[in-house]
DNA sequence: AATGATTGCGCAATGG
DNA sequence: ACCATTGCGCAATCAT
């Protein structure tokens, strides 16, 4: 089925069609620019939250060094004084609130086990939520 | 200039045509369903980066927490023992590693100076924006 | 009913 | 010669 356009036309049918036909193009012209800058639009976001993404991920990385260490350092200075520190569980406290875990007892470790508790982490936030 | 094609053909050619026209049309077909699929993943992508912002965010925010609870209490446990714990000057250790401040020397705060060093936290993680 | 916005489709030019 | 990509126009359809 060819076109579809009438049969018959007056001069001024073709005019009115022929308008119509361009501001309908003029139209689409409108619409592909705009598509075409969404879609950059969206290929540049995903260059940015990449970028962002990789430096949250690095601060991550430097923050959970930084608690490692200070963990460690207090670990061990509590048990090299039999600690009159305070009254807290220092195991218990320190174990690791960023990716808290489903709190299992796991008793209080005192100055017997000094098991050196390697990275078994799982679970998600909630700090010392008091 | 309307079209373009020869003035006269022959069958042969025109059946040519033909068949060239169709293939062309078949790889147009292709090429957009490429195209419109690439677009999809890409707003799919910005989708999912932007989630894992959000929790990574999140992580920093409750590392930062634990962070300035430790160090406060670690802080705090140092100069309520006038602190035989180890040589190092735990002022400057804790002031923050993360975020590398070109800070100006400061000096070794000792227990003479107990700066309450209050943080006013201003705002919010100056980020989320797009 | 009229008009701009979108979308599927084919043509031709052009890139590879 | 062939396929892929792209600008462009037409017509149908959507949305106002």
């Amino acid at each position: 089925m060819p076109p579809k356009r009438k049969t018959t036309t007056t001069d001024e049918e073709d005019d009115e069609y022929r308008k119509k036909r361009d501001r309908n193009n003029q139209a689409v012209k409108r619409s592909r620019v705009k598509s075409k800058q969404r879609t950059e639009e969206t290929q540049q976001k995903v260059n940015e939250l990449r970028v962002k993404n990789e430096v949250l991920e690095d601060k991550i990385k430097n923050q959970t060094k930084e608690l490692k260490f200070l963990k460690e350092l207090f670990l061990t200075q509590a048990q090299a004084k039999s600690d009159k520190l305070v009254g807290v569980n220092l195991a218990e406290l320190l174990k690791s609130s960023d990716e808290e875990e489903p709190e299992s007892d796991e008793g209080s470790m005192d100055s017997k086990k000094k098991k050196k508790k390697q990275r078994s982490d799982s679970g998600k936030t909630g700090t010392s939520k008091t």
